[in-house]
DNA sequence: GGAATGCTCGCAAACGTTTGCGATATCAAT
DNA sequence: ATTGATATCGCAAACGTTTGCGAGCATTCC
């Protein structure tokens, strides 16, 4: 029952276990008639390297952490799908952690995963706090921050442009018509959206709209956050022509809350929502949205994050991808009907 | 930058490290007072047990490993996060693996995990074939399966009663007033699907219907390949009033093509899913379907794990938890059409 | 022929823990 | 005072690798 080790090679090949082990890495160190006999009786002993043994002495065990707020999550789950077939093709696995959007589970696992020795951690901040409260842990290890940009933040990140998302998804909207637009639930602890509704704003500046918001008070934003905030608003007539929701998944939400009172999509309100996942292109669903290359973000998060365990001495980088709009069924364009100062 | 182990506490506090261990593991063979100050020393200089040194020595890694065909797929990512959390309370990690529906690939994620020297794997299988391409590795390591559930398997699995829920889903539309059902994407390669499919059979002989299937080569279930399937089916007119789907993912699919051809759902034709995936919830979904109870069957499949790691002498255990119907709105009733032999 | 070089391979330390065993000290009991 | 028991702690081996160093040997060069 017990595997069979580098030494039990040794015994039976009649040599030291230290030629085994240069046999198998590879070494130039060894003849070759001798490192085929070795091969061959790892083969026919059914011989598999200790990892835990190999991590021990080379002091890095080729494993990298990923938390994630909560990995049942389309978003999420696209990204940790993408990051494990690249981390693995680069010879790294995965340890997956949900940190459930909570700072204290947040920092828990994380210094589990360094007590893990994990080479490198790749982190969806459960919410803008995490830095801060990360902070202490994040020496221990490279870290690489994805989707949650934090400003000024001095540490290697990947996102989108999210304020240039809500920009063009802004002007998109202006140029089917809307003037009266209504962001969707921000959230005040994450700096994403922030980023997120300041280009909501600034676009709104720019063809001199009045900015208006419907904020969130949830920790996260779920299908049935959404769902919630959109009811209470869905309470009183809307004088809006558009929503931009901060997310899809709040988008669908608001689909739920109306169709619930009746209110069509598009035909009596647009509906633009952000992420793009894998659901919004269900023809049911059909969500015009801002995309997010979450596969070029995998991959360049864990670039990024082997870079910097090769290279310690390495600083920080930030990585932002261009966002771009899928134009589908949920924006409408409308007639400029008459304002007092037109 | 290197951290701070166990003979570094021993040197500053005067004493063996063999003691300091014993003051963190709890142990009773030390005195009150220098497991304060160990433990106190342990504070001060920020030290966190390295986990890799532990599992040397203690010839186990605490780490469970999953592989999922794809962890980007709503059902397999419900399931992950509640297997981790489960796992985590009871102080083990995960490793994450996507054998993305390919047996070449899972035997080697499979081995790759072995050699990782985890504790346990569970496997939701590629398909039927899993087990014969993995036998001779899973002696290795305790294991145990997942949905997947390969009839007569000499080792642990969980899963939903497939045949009973699809049992159940026909009674459901027969009641309804369905007298031809067609069985939507079986798969030859998937127990599972095989399951399901003489469920359906069962039924359809009980109210002496003729079974009829629109069978499944691709290797997967997911939404592309449903609406593929379904486009093609949509050539020619349905005599079927009903669509039986072997997956939700498939359902959707089914609709994506149903509203490219102009067919309304449920008023042209009854849909009917299997899984009751988070999506199917959204209103504009609202997919009648099969419920698997994925909570409760991820923590029994970690349970069940544990419980085969503690002693290693103990069998194999199958757990079949049985299915709900989750009524929503893609399932009509039908007025009964007079048929010749009525 | 001697030295220098290059190629193989063995020796042993090291990685950071846990733990059985033995040593010492303390204390109560006889 | 001697013994025995008990509590506390140190010593050192062990887990399965990798790798620097040196030994042995053959080959080559002057």
């Amino acid at each position: 029952m017990k595997n069979v080790t580098i030494k039990d090679i040794a015994k039976v090949a009649g040599i030291s276990y230290a030629t085994v082990s240069r046999a198998l890495s590879g070494s130039s160190e060894i003849g070759e008639e001798t490192r085929e006999r070795v091969l061959r009786i790892c083969r026919e002993m059914g011989y598999t390297t200790n990892y835990v043994a190999r991590s021990m002495v080379m002091r890095r065990t080729k494993i990298i952490g990923l938390i994630v707020a909560n990995i049942d999550n389309p978003f999420m789950s696209e990204l940790a799908y993408h990051i494990e077939i690249r981390a693995r093709e680069q010879g790294y696995n995965l340890m997956l952690c949900n940190s459930s959007h909570d700072l204290e589970l947040e920092r828990q696992v994380f210094s589990l995963l360094v007590g893990r020795q994990v080479d490198g951690i790749i982190l969806v901040p459960a919410n803008s706090e995490s830095y801060e409260n990360l902070k202490p842990y994040i020496s221990k290890v490279p870290t690489v921050f994805m989707s949650e940009n934090l400003r000024d933040l001095p540490e290697s990140y990947i996102s989108v442009d999210n304020y240039r998302g809500t920009r063009m998804g802004t002007e998109y909207l202006y140029a089917l018509g809307h003037r009266e637009i209504l962001y969707f639930g921000r959230r005040k602890n994450s700096v994403t959206h922030q980023l997120r509704a300041e280009g909501y704003v600034d676009a709104c500046r720019e063809f001199s709209m009045e900015p208006s918001f419907c904020n969130s008070g949830f920790s996260s934003s779920s299908i049935q956050t959404g769902c919630q905030l959109a009811r209470h608003l869905f309470q009183k007539p809307l004088r809006q022509t558009a929503i931009f929701a901060a997310t899809d998944s709040l988008a669908l939400g608001v689909m739920e809350a109306a169709e619930e009172v009746g209110i069509r999509i598009p035909e009596d309100l647009s509906l633009l929502g952000f992420d793009n996942i894998m659901y919004s292109d269900l023809p049911k669903i059909n969500l015009t949205t801002i995309e997010q290359p979450k596969k070029t973000m995998a991959s360049m998060a864990v670039d990024v994050l082997l870079e910097k365990i090769g290279d310690a001495s390495a600083g920080y980088s930030h990585r932002i991808l261009t966002p771009s709009l899928i134009e589908r069924g949920t924006c409408r364009r409308v007639g400029l009907q008459a304002k007092p100062n037109e």
